[in-house]
DNA sequence: GGGAAACTTGCACAGCTGTGCAAACCTGTC
DNA sequence: GACAGGTTTGCACAGCTGTGCAAGTTTCCC
């Protein structure tokens, strides 16, 4: 293969705008301003300078384009439990909004060791990404700090550390616990359990807070059960725990639907129980499996088609002050399925 | 905020090793030097700079390293339906080991329109990506020509173009499917139906044509279903509409482990049917629900792990010249559960 | 045809880094 | 103290782009 422009042997690269000059016969400036949007290039040079492109494959360098402007139009997604249906979906949505935004994503798997993450995290700020959208628990404040310190935009979905700076974006996970305490009790339910993780996920604790303290705002007593991750082994061993006793649990609020899974398979499976004759479940999250007809499983959803697309909103303007913010709030939604006996009130 | 090293005022902004140079007394090499493995630097100024980085916050700027190395670091994941579980999957398990090697994983989300799949595509290129690895069917095999020419390492999953130049991996779609034909038939299965999508996946329609393949070698007579994406949903309505006749299929092979879920549950909870005893059931990808105690399904796994060990451990050498290679096989193992009467042969 | 206005184009610099090369420095030996 | 040999350091250039500026070109109007 032999580089047209000059003539030279050319190793299988990348292009450069110097050679689409070559090639076209034009400066490599008028190169730059044909890709560049809103320069003043002449038709008749833009066509050549296209068809030359063309032929040769050339690729504006984002590397250096981004040395140049203060943009590299990476933003870097840090996340954990990625194989999750919620992360999953959340990354789905998130990747393709950020793509029609004409951004593209890095994606920072924080699941390894802590180290790892800190080292991960400094990818983001040494690729010069413009934002960081942090979608795990893992990281300390201190990391995020220094992502701030250097100009990045921070968006905090579902976490409430009180720094200033980032924009955070939370679920009224309080108000949906409630709500789900209420329904449970209006099912008639008379001994209520609380099924969570032992991971202290900001979420996944306000839950079983919110929902404890309204049931103590209600005078009943609840059983609050922590095991494991945040995961479909731990609803199962939560339900062998809980409903192996002599007085069994008749209504329960899984923080999240992967752990309602587990517990409404097990309470079925191994205790031939019938939901929601014998045992109501609400769960937490809207997965695509809560609405598998074998689980049907009364649920909040998280908005995350919104969630994600007032995220990538956020990242249009420029970086905000590092100012203390309001979170954005948005509303978690009662799914009603068959999981709880008879009507939502 | 004031800038130590220059004394003015700074912008929010990165800090770059001309400013830690000013603040640590040294050249700009030194700085330089530092940060790069194996370089020349005496153990004192190392510690003036590092001191002086600390301070400063500073990080190696990537897109420069990248300009000058014809290297990024940057890998590009090009992938459909993340929020698949299988997907998911891969995407975790890339990306972790990804960074373990101290690369970073770019996602590209080819779900939208065909068309801004190339746009999509295009930014692997503009990025300066070392390699791209395709989990997806989408982009055409034009544009995967065009990130070789780039001398991108192209690495292809469960395609099978004919294109020389990427390096393939392949599971034994084949092999695995026949076996899922002989375990059905030695089930005592009479009357046996394929379960498939109507998207053209190069893996799923290989296991539908090996299954069809192995059953008509046997003499058998086998129906072939295909509906809509390759999800749940399409499982489910496959189920009603075979399940429905008078001379309804006693087994069944699912291209994917999400349709045998809609499956198995449409056949449970809206015909009564009982499994394994009445409809024999298996699956392919071994998907997290798979092994569900609700569904505890038969299936094939494949060996995500291994792959994605693999795939990182190509992108260690070189790019590899642009002839034919032998695709890399990964055999799918048999997972036996519970959706097949009997003992596997 | 002439001149003003608008447009186009090339030059040269900036942005941030890695590195070959030569100069400067240090260490140790005679 | 001189010298050889090794280590460290700074200079200057390269890598690829965007853009202000001035020079060149076209357009248009009188």
């Amino acid at each position: 293969m032999t580089d047209v422009a000059t003539g030279k042997q050319r190793q299988r690269s990348f292009v450069s705008a110097q050679q689409v000059a070559a090639l076209a016969g034009v400066s490599r400036s008028a190169v730059s301003r044909t890709f560049t949007d809103g320069a003043s290039v002449s038709e008749s040079t833009r066509a050549r300078v296209m068809e030359a492109a063309e032929a040769l494959g050339y690729h504006v360098n984002h590397l250096a384009r981004g040395l140049i402007h203060d943009q590299s139009n990476i933003v870097s997604l840090v996340v954990t439990d990625i194989n999750t249906p919620y992360q999953a979906r959340m990354i789905d949505a998130l990747t393709s909004r950020l793509q029609r935004a004409e951004k593209v994503a890095m994606v920072i798997n924080t699941s390894g060791q802590a180290e790892s993450v800190e080292k991960a995290l400094r990818q983001t700020l040494q690729y010069r990404a413009d934002a960081t959208i942090v979608l795990s628990g893992q990281p300390a404040g201190s990391l995020i700090q220094t992502c701030l310190n250097n100009g990045q935009h921070v968006i905090m979905v579902n976490r409430d550390d009180p720094v200033p700076g980032p924009d955070t974006i939370i679920v009224t996970n309080r108000t949906a616990a409630r709500e789900a305490f209420a329904q449970l009790q209006a099912a008639g339910c008379r001994k209520i359990a609380v099924v969570a993780s032992e991971v202290g996920t900001a979420s996944v604790v306000t839950r079983e807070q919110a929902f404890v303290a309204a049931a103590t705002e209600a005078g009943v007593a609840v059983q609050v059960m922590r095991y494991g991750p945040t995961a479909y082994a731990s609803g199962a061993e939560i339900a062998r725990r809980l409903l192996a006793g002599a007085d069994r649990p008749d209504g329960a609020f899984c923080v999240t639907d992967l752990l309602a899974c587990g517990f409404m398979d097990t309470a079925r499976n191994s205790f031939g129980l019938s939901i929601p004759e014998d045992l109501c479940v609400i769960g937490f999250d809207d997965i695509e499996q809560a609405g598998w007809s074998s689980f049907n499983l009364t649920t909040f959803r998280q908005p995350i088609e919104q969630i994600a697309e007032r995220i990538v909103g956020l990242l249009q303007g420029p970086p905000p002050p590092s100012t203390r913010r309001e979170p954005i709030r948005f509303q978690a939604e009662l799914v009603w399925r068959n999981s709880v006996r008879g009507k939502p009130v």
